[in-house]
DNA sequence: GATTGTGCCCTTTTT
DNA sequence: GGGCACAATC
């Protein structure tokens, strides 16, 4: 027998043998969940399974090159390559543009990223003069997709007497509406967004017998990664290709399912059984990652959820070292002390920078870090937040891309129709809007049949959008000609972008530049790479090629220099599937770790438990926990408590020296409150004029005790409030408006809302949320 | 129609 | 503290 079934232990050999039928894998976290799965696949391509009949889906792209690269050691090269591998939104957009012609589609669809989506949004809500405020296009877009991803159409959203009861009472019953414009703009602009990506494939292989009778006979068997993460969109999808052969393998850990919000659904892991009785059921519960500290503690945290599939995740590793808590006055101290850690363990234990990740709940969290690892120069690198691929000015070039292939994108065509300058503006934007609209065609046919005649718009204006038509179809008579790379280098350079932007001469605009040059780059690079899996040659790639996926690809993805060695920076999310010898995990503070949002049902907070819990188990030696007293947030200095997550880590594994310990106390006696009593952060007001009185001893450890300037009442007099505490009548205070009386409440939860009277400044409705009220004492 | 100014609201997490 | 949307002004 060959190599791959080498160190394996008994229930991996298991997963990775059981080739034919039904298995559901639970993999604890660390239990070499990847090395199941890369040889299983490596074990079934040896057995003589055509590589090319097997589907491998992964959660990122990251994870699928990774795995390829992995399986490719185990196997001959080529034969890994040819493995289906990829996320779901990939592997079904590339199956989707072969099909597209049977849902209407055409094979150059383009995808429309979160931008793009909201965008529309919003230029749906001002043409039908909906209040943007009364809809923010965020919320809008999340029940879409939410809709979508349980594969609601606009009119089953609409019928949907429970959906429409619920708009009804967050005071948004348009959204249907809203929704069934912006799906039959989405289709106007041949352009699908992420969720369509799967629920058109469901509608491909529902609709479509042959089709999925193709699939079902090209794909015999199917891997499934991450499944506790997956939708009901994706689940069905699998289920009705696995139809045939039901040679069906899905991989994953309750206790790691961090996408709820998206739409993801334990209940998959619950209905493998229901729907496959025959399954074979393996738990691979031996952690070879973690010390035993490590994983007692993430244990003894996960074990506070009511949700969860019992199962004994266990290391025989060493005890390791106790777990240190980090105690910081402000979020620049944290940073500060997480980079002078790094700096010591470093040093006295010769790591390397690699060897070190810090990870928190929020982007935003990011900036202390960054401040203090460069004041330090200690090399770091981010992952995630704002991507290379949201820059604007990369945008705006690849938008030039989008409408050179797929014209009737009317995301990318706004974008570009007046940049560089050319004088169509938005007056005559929106006339091409209401007249496409009339004549039901797209913004594209209606510009190609302008003439002289056409008497919408006047002379000038004609002879400009004629002149911008005849340079985007000069671009498309060169498609089949160039490659991607000398095409899009031509496209920059006769519209002139960089021109533009050197004229501006600014460092804002040399940075512009680089990025655009970048952009060019990596298309020249993805066109060398590509080479024909048969004959080894170099395919010339076209811009279309490349334009596929663009949407798809995620900074996550790019390649890691194996060489560079520095600190890695980023939230919990991204650091899935990820380990690394000394974690950090920082800002864990009521309120933003668990965040605000995830406190009024069990279910959020389980699920920002299962988050710290994915957090607690990236470490492989040492972890060290940190939070700050005060952080500034929203511009102001905002004070904080320590996490309700410290408390549920076996008090034993924690370490409390230097910093770290409670000023000598506790953690209990320093928090004695009732966890669901009116806990809060105490916001200052942005001129700093009162504090709450609640705790005002420990809120003067960091702030000078200010004076109040209101003449009715002094700050003292002011209680910080919950939002449930809010009731008609009541005066409060608010950090901007000053001194009220509430006269409505509405919505409930996250939503609730109050009406108030202010003495100066009227009357606002506020979400309370947001909003940091104090109340009058009386 | 473009550019600059001002106020407002905001912070989860991502394919 | 910052990004975005709308307003004012040239």
């Amino acid at each position: 027998m060959s190599g791959i079934l080498e160190h394996l232990n008994e229930p991996q050999r298991e997963a990775v043998t059981t080739i034919e039928g039904p298995v559901m894998v639970i993999a604890g976290a660390g239990s070499g969940k990847t090395r199941a799965l890369t040889h299983r696949i490596a074990y079934m391509i040896e057995q003589g399974i055509n590589p090319f009949s097997i589907m491998a889906l992964t959660f990122t792209n990251k994870a699928a090159k990774e795995m390829k690269e992995r399986i490719m050691q185990l196997v001959e090269p080529g034969a890994a390559r040819n493995v289906w591998m990829g996320t779901f939104h990939s592997i079904f957009a590339r199956i989707l543009r072969i099909e597209a012609a049977s849902l209407g589609y055409t094979s150059e669809f383009t995808i429309y990223d979160t931008d793009d989506s909201k965008t529309l949004i919003n230029t749906i809500l001002k043409e039908r003069e909906i209040d943007t405020k009364a809809y923010p296009a965020k919320y809008i877009l999340h029940r879409i997709s939410m809709a979508k991803s349980a594969l609601y159409t606009p009119e089953d959203y609409c019928d949907n007497a429970e959906i429409q009861e619920q708009d009804r009472r967050a005071n948004k019953p348009l959204i249907g509406e809203i929704f069934k414009t912006y799906n039959a703009r989405l289709k106007r602009a041949n352009a699908m967004d992420f969720d369509d990506i799967l629920f058109n494939t469901n509608v491909l292989l529902r609709d479509f017998p042959d089709i999925l009778y193709k699939y079902q006979c090209h794909f015999q068997y199917i891997l499934v990664d991450e499944y506790q993460d997956t939708n009901y969109a994706q689940y069905l999808i699998i289920k009705r290709i696995a139809a045939m052969h039901e040679n069906i393998c899905v991989v994953g850990d309750d206790a790691q399912s961090i996408y709820g919000f998206r739409g993801a659904n334990i209940q998959n892991i619950l209905n493998f059984k229901i729907d496959y009785p025959e399954q074979k059921l393996i738990r691979l519960e031996q952690n070879y990652r973690s010390t035993k500290t490590i994983v007692k503690a993430a244990n003894s945290v996960i074990a506070n959820n009511k949700d969860q599939i019992k199962k004994t995740v266990w290391s025989d590793k060493e005890e390791g070292e106790l777990i240190t808590l980090l105690r910081a006055t402000s979020d620049n101290e944290e940073g500060t002390l997480v980079a002078n850690s790094i700096f010591g363990y470093k040093m006295s234990r010769q790591l390397e920078y690699k060897d070190f990740a810090i990870l928190y709940r929020t982007n935003a969290q990011s900036r202390s870090f960054e401040q203090a690892l460069r004041k330090q120069d200690i090399p770091y690198k981010i992952y995630g937040g704002f991507s290379f691929y949201d820059r604007e000015e990369v945008k705006n070039v690849l938008s030039y891309f989008r409408v050179v292939i797929n014209p009737t994108d009317e995301q990318a065509l706004k974008r570009i129709i007046n940049y560089p300058a050319r004088g169509i503006g938005d007056t005559t934007w929106r006339k091409l809007q209401v007249i496409a609209d009339q004549r039901k065609c797209t913004i594209w046919a209606l510009l190609t049949s302008l003439n002289e005649q056409s008497s919408e718009f006047n002379m000038g204006t004609i002879n400009r959008l004629r002149d911008f038509v005849t340079l985007i179809q000069s671009f498309q008579t060169l498609i089949n000609k160039m490659n991607a790379f000398e095409l899009a280098k031509h496209i920059t350079d006769s519209v002139g972008i960089i021109k533009l932007l050197k004229e501006e001469d600014t460092i804002e605009s040399q940075n512009r530049i680089q990025n655009i040059e970048e952009l060019l780059n990596a298309i020249s690079e993805f066109s060398d790479k590509q080479v024909d899996e048969v004959t080894g040659e170099q395919i010339n790639i076209d811009l279309p090629k490349f334009m596929e996926d663009v949407a798809l690809i995620t900074d996550q993805d790019q390649k890691d220099d194996e060489n560079a060695d520095y600190v890695t920076l980023m939230t919990i999310h991204n650091a899935k599937g990820l380990e690394y010898p000394y974690i950090y995990i920082a800002g864990l503070e009521e309120n933003l770790f668990p965040g605000i949002q995830s406190l009024s049902t069990r279910e959020d907070l389980e699920e920002e438990r299962r988050l710290f819990y994915v957090a607690l188990t990236r470490a492989q030696t040492k972890l060290i926990l940190s939070y700050a007293e005060s952080r500034y947030r929203w511009g102001n200095i905002t004070l904080s408590e320590p996490s309700r997550f410290i408390e549920e880590i076996d008090p034993n594994l924690i370490e409390r020296t230097r910093k770290a310990s409670f000023r000598g106390t506790t953690i209990k006696e320093d928090r004695g409150y009732n966890p669901f009593s009116g806990r809060g952060a105490w916001t200052f007001s942005g001129d700093k004029r009162y504090e709450s009185s609640q705790r005002s001893q420990s809120a003067s450890r960091t702030q000078e005790a200010p004076k109040t300037s209101y003449p009715k009442a002094s700050a003292s007099d002011f209680v910080f409030a919950d939002a449930d505490e809010i009731q008609v009548g009541m005066r409060v205070l608010h950090q901007k408006f000053g001194q009220g009386t509430v006269v409505k409440v509405e919505g409930v939860g996250p939503n609730k809302k109050a009406s108030v009277d202010f003495d100066e400044g009227g009357n606002k409705m506020l979400m309370l949320k947001f909003a940091k009220l104090s109340i009058l004492k009386q």
